[in-house]
Parts: C-alpha cells; structure tokens; sequence
DNA sequence: GCCGTTTTCGGCCCGACTGTTTTCAGTCG
C-alpha cells in the first residue's frame, strides 16, 4: 500500500518537473514510481529493516529519493511534491488519464484557463475556450472531450482471461487468410498479464490492403477508428481497442519484440544494443557504418533479435525487467515451465456444493481438454452460502467418486474438499474425515480484514495441520475489487516449507493468486506449488492456462509445480508424513 | 536524479503520429 502511494507520488514529481521542462529528472521518477510499483516488498519494512541504505540498494532510487521514502514514512508528506502541488494545484491523476494530454497541456491549461479537474476540463472544451490557446485547436478540443467520453465509459483494463478466447479466434481467423503469412497477437496479452488494455497484432502480409478489409468487418469490431494499408485501428465490441500492422516479413522479429514489450523490457534491450554499438528498433538490428550511416544486421526473428544482443532467447512472460535480463546476460534463465507440461486440475466445484455440473459432467470436460487427473474440491463445513457439504455428504461424495474411477476410464478423480481456515487457523472438518481425502486445500473465506499478525498466525496454523495439503488462493486478493489480506508473505514462505505444505497458484482470471510476484518468491524460497482453475462451470476448466502463464511469469520451472507429476508421484509428494 | 566488467562525471531508448505550424513540440507506446 505505502509503496503504491509513494509511486504515484514520484509519478506526479516526475509530470511536475516536466512540465518545468527540467531534464532527465523526470524518467528518474517516473521509473522510480514503477519500480515500487513492482516491487514485492514494502518500503516501510525495508525501511525497518536496513534504513536509507535498504532503500537505496532499490534499483532506481538514489540518495534524493530514499530521502523522500524515509520523509513519507515519517511524516506521511513529501514537501518538494507539496511545493510543486502549490505552484500547480491541479488533479494531476486524473487529467493525465486523458489519452493526449500530457504535463505540458495541463499546465497551459491550468495558467490559461484555471482548469484543474475534468470537470473543469469539460466545460471550458464545450465553451469552446480550449481552441483559442496558442498551439490549441479545434481538432485538440475535440479529442479532448472524447478523451474524456472514453474514460467515463471505459472501466481501463480487462481480464486477461475474459478476453484471451476472442483474441485468439482473431488470431487464428488472420492466419487461416491465403493473403496472410503469419499473424501473431503481441502486447500485453502475448506476455500473458492478468490484465491487459489493448490488442496489438502483427502481421506479414502478400496483400495487406485485403487482409485491413477483412479485418475491420469482422463480426466483433463495434467501430473503426482508422483505417491504413499498414495500421487499422478498432473497438471491439468486448470494449476494448484493437490495432492491426503489417510490418514487413525481414522485420517481424524486431516488430513482435517492439510490440510485445514491456515498455520497461525493450528499453533494457534498446540499452544493451547501444552498449554494443548497436541500434534496435522495429525495423531492425543495425550496425553503425560511419558517423550517420547505420546498416541492418537482422530482424527476421526474436531469436535473431536476442541473439545479437549476446542473449539467449526470452519467452515473453519474462519480459517485464525483472532480472531476466541480467539472468539472460548471465546464462542463468531459467527454464521455465511449459504449458503441455501441466497435467492436472486441482481445485473445482460441482452441484455438491455450488458449482454448476456434476461430478460426471465435470470430469468428462477435464478429460477433453487432456487432464490426466483432477481433483474435486467442492466447499465443505460453515461456509452454507457455498453449499458448504456436512461430513455426512462428504463421504457420500467420496463413494460416488469411487464408483466414477471404476466408470471412467483415460483421467483419475482425486477425492478433496476446499476447507475453511476458520478464525483461529483451526480447520472446520474433523480430521477422522480429512484423512480418507486425497487432497485437502484449506481457504480463507471470511473476515478479511485481521490485522497482519493476526492473518499470518491464522494461516500458519491450518498450515501445521497435518492434513492440510494445499493453501487456497493464499492472498485473497480479486483483480480490480480488492486487494489481499493483510500478510507477512515471508513468513508464510517459511512456515509453508517447513510444514511441506503446497500454495495454490489459483487460475481464476479475477483471482491469480498467488500473483506472479509472489510466485517468484515461493519458487525463490523453495516452496512448492500446485495450480489449480477454482471452476465453478466446466466452460472454466480450460483457465488452467491462465495458472500456467501465472507460473511462467512467476519464473517458475517444472519441477516448482506440483501437478506437473505423474499421478502415482504426485500422490506420494503431497502428503504430509 | 540515477548509474557504472570501459566511467564517481557525463551520459541517459527510439520512432511515429498529430495538430499546429511553415519546422516542430507534445504525447504515446
């Protein structure tokens, strides 16, 4: 929390400055702001922890601002932001939302026409004030006010999840053109994050005029924004923007490198590229000839692009610089695992408590997609608003179970339950039924909001229940509605490797938790994980990839992942004793 | 303001697009 506060604090010094046009200062700040951002821990403990020298080993943050972290956490302020904030006392978060507006406008903006919100904004663009500015327009005024249509309406980013099927239909519809070489969907989706604000997709085409035509009339395009031989530009009816290129096919590689990022990744390789004397950029790889003269070395393919950078290739789900450069540099990437290699689904619901199909139903859908076991885990004990099934119903489940096994051939059902981790750690399940399961995940489901001693104690003792296998969606948190419960992660880490207990890596699209950071983490400290979809309908089986990506981008290997085993092995390790 | 297997000083990622201008500033990804 006090790291995203900071951050957005940083984000604005670095929007002030430049609007002072101070030099460089502003990029420090700005990727400072994102740092933290990223950053798994708080500044307030590394604070604790190894004072102003803790916070200056953070790559990014210098003397100045760990001066200003320590000044936040001491006095909640930062006083060079409150000078600044003085002299420009504008909603700086809020205006800079505003797709083409920047710093500079805002300032104009604000001296000219005292704006300083949207709301203010709004008017003076419908009194027509805006275009009497020098350098203003009318064309600027009415982007302006769709600017601000656009994020009254758009809620911003989207679930990965809830978008990657149309994705990758568009995809494939592209690629099954005879005008198209290769079509291949970049961005955030290719580096598979939880969330994502746009589609980019690239393409290598014959005939790129044929291939615009029809992308622009497919059936889930709401609008047309613009349309080019080279660039076509598109709402989709899901709600969000999707952009179509033709890049040539010499440069695809260094396009699909360009355009999948992370903005912070490509600035890193851009980085290495000039150290060698090298240029990239999405043309190419170029070589310095003479004083202005550069010629092009390769481009073709990201493996070209890496390689002539010195490293060796990096799947996109790494690509948010987090170390896979300097691992890359090293020779020290990880090989992380693959999506094939996953062979079960360890968390679902059925109609025993309240889930949408039967057992049956569930299993033949697992069994399509390529499971070769999965575990049912339908809610058990207090939580009744689930269907929560008594002990009673539990082992009637668990002969109806037995008898599916005998029935069903080609996937193995595994008898487990999702358990509460009741207030005080204990599990509301006697143990006389938690031993006759194969598995047992054991959640938080109620009273969030303990304090962080509290919910670490309580889940580190559903941890020394010997019975307890799998940690549920460890954080609690649900993308864009909450965030987690409160939690000493590191403590977590240790009590869950002492115990040999598993975290779930859940694949809910909304939930991913354990988030991708914090899989790191785990796979850091030697804890083992097991993923699982938490489906509720056979339609959300096939999320298991969304886990997988979740894992990937987690640098987590085959052998971090639990389900990655063959059954027998799989049954033998995650036993306690 | 940050950073250093060439540096504690002198660099800092790169190009496209847009709208306003007659050569460029601001914004974006």
């Amino acid at each position: 929390m006090l790291n995203q506060k900071i951050a957005k604090i940083f984000y604005q010094i670095g929007e002030y400055l430049e609007m002072e046009d101070v030099p460089f200062k502003p990029q420090a700040y700005e990727k400072a702001g994102r740092v933290l951002e990223s950053l798994s821990k708080d500044v307030g403990e590394i604070y604790k922890e190894k004072g102003l020298q803790g916070l200056k080993k953070i790559p990014g943050i210098g003397e100045s601002m760990a001066k200003k972290i320590e000044e936040f956490i001491k006095t909640g302020k930062i006083k060079r932001y409150e000078e600044l904030k003085k002299k420009c006392p504008v909603n700086l978060e809020e205006l800079s939302r505003i797709e083409g507006l920047g710093p500079k406008m805002i300032k104009i903006l604000y001296q000219e026409l005292g704006i300083k919100n949207i709301k203010d904004l709004e008017k003076a663009a419908k009194k027509h004030l805006i275009q009497k500015l020098y350098r203003f327009g009318p064309k600027v005024e009415e982007n302006i006010l769709r600017g601000i249509e656009f994020s009254k309406k758009s809620k911003g980013r989207f679930l990965l999840g809830f978008v990657l099927d149309t994705v990758k239909l568009i995809e494939k519809r592209l690629n099954d053109l005879d005008e198209v070489e290769i079509a291949m969907v970049a961005g955030s989706v290719r580096r598979r994050k939880e969330t994502i604000g746009d589609i980019d997709i690239l393409v290598v085409a014959k005939n790129s005029q044929k291939v615009m035509d029809f992308f622009v009339s497919m059936p889930e395009v709401e609008a047309v924004y613009s349309k080019g031989s080279t660039r076509s530009s598109v709402r989709l009816n899901l709600g969000l923007d999707a952009d179509l290129r033709v890049v040539k096919k010499e440069s695809f590689g260094s396009a699909l490198q360009y355009f999948t990022g992370s903005k912070e990744h490509n600035i890193s390789t851009r980085r290495i590229a000039q150290e060698k004397g090298l240029k990239l950029n999405e043309y190419g790889v170029y070589k310095r000839k003479n004083q202005n003269k550069w010629e092009r070395i390769g481009g073709a393919s990201e493996e070209e692009v890496y390689q002539l950078l010195g490293l060796p290739y990096i799947e996109p789900e790494l690509r948010e610089n987090r170390g896979e450069i300097e691992a890359g540099l090293k020779g020290r990437l990880p090989k992380i695992v693959k999506y094939e290699e996953v062979k079960a689904d360890l968390h679902m619901h059925t109609t025993w408590s309240d889930g949408s199909h039967t057992i049956e139903e569930m299993v033949k859908e697992a069994k399509r997609l390529g499971r070769e076991y999965i575990a049912i885990t339908d809610h058990a004990g207090e939580l009744k608003v689930a269907g929560g099934m008594s002990e009673k119903e539990i082992l009637l489940q668990i002969k109806e179970i037995e008898a599916l096994n005998k029935k069903i051939k080609g996937i193995k059902i595994l008898k487990g339950i999702e358990a509460n981790i009741k207030v005080d750690g204990t599990i509301d399940v006697d143990e006389k039924i938690l031993k006759r399961l194969d598995l047992v995940i054991a959640s938080v489901h109620s009273k969030f909001k303990m304090s962080k001693k509290e919910m670490t104690k309580r889940i580190c003792r559903a941890m020394q229940n010997p019975y307890v296998n799998i940690i549920g969606h460890p954080t609690g948190r649900v993308i864009q509605q909450r965030a987690g419960y409160d939690l000493d992660f590191e403590e977590i880490l240790k009590e869950a490797k002492r115990t040999n207990t598993f975290l779930e890596i859940n694949a809910y699209p909304d939930r991913l938790d354990l988030s991708d950071i914090n899989i790191k983490k785990a796979v850091e400290a030697g804890v083992k994980l097991t993923i699982g979809t938490d489906s509720h309908h056979k339609n959300q089986l096939r999320f298991l990839e969304l886990g997988i990506a979740q894992a990937r981008r987690g640098w987590a290997k085959k052998s971090d992942i639990l389900n990655c085993l063959p059954l027998k092995e799989f049954l033998k390790k995650i036993k306690k004793f």
